[in-house]
DNA sequence: CCATTGACCGGCT
DNA sequence: TAGCCGGCCAATG
């Protein structure tokens, strides 16, 4: 039986694997996307309870301002930074340019997967 | 049921 | 750039 929480957290997991290597999205956008207005906490919630870490790109996903959610110091700062410099996205100063790499679904992507977010821009 | 907590967001100083 | 603050809302105790 999947109760509703379930249900949502794996849109949201879906929705983040949908983010193509070389770019970022916020959690307010993974949340619109997934058809959840304002939940852009429950995107870290579910990352948080990530078990298969490898199954889910959760390294694109950072602040809407381009910082990496974690604290500079810590490990998964560290390991975030690396994946995405991997992958060719600039981390200067623990943030990216959201300009440059924030995921920017198309027509077809947005077909792909109906969602709520046309109205972005 | 009430209070606190978050891998958040946006506006304002 | 940095901090504060109110809003947001599911989960947790």
């Amino acid at each position: 039986m999947t109760t509703d929480r379930q249900a949502r957290i794996r849109r949201i997991w879906d929705t983040i694997c949908d983010i193509p290597q070389g770019s970022v999205a916020s959690y307010g956008q993974i949340a619109e996307i997934s058809g959840i207005p304002h939940g852009a906490r429950q995107v870290g919630y579910a990352l948080r309870h990530l078990s298969d870490t490898h199954e889910v790109p959760w390294h694109r996903v950072i602040q809407t301002s381009g910082r990496i959610a974690f604290d500079k110091g810590s490990a998964q700062f560290e390991e975030q930074s690396q994946r995405l410099l991997m992958e060719n996205v600039a981390v200067i100063s623990g943030r990216v340019d959201m300009q440059k790499f924030r995921w920017q679904p198309d027509l077809d992507e947005l077909l792909w997967k109906p969602s709520s977010a046309w109205d972005e821009q």
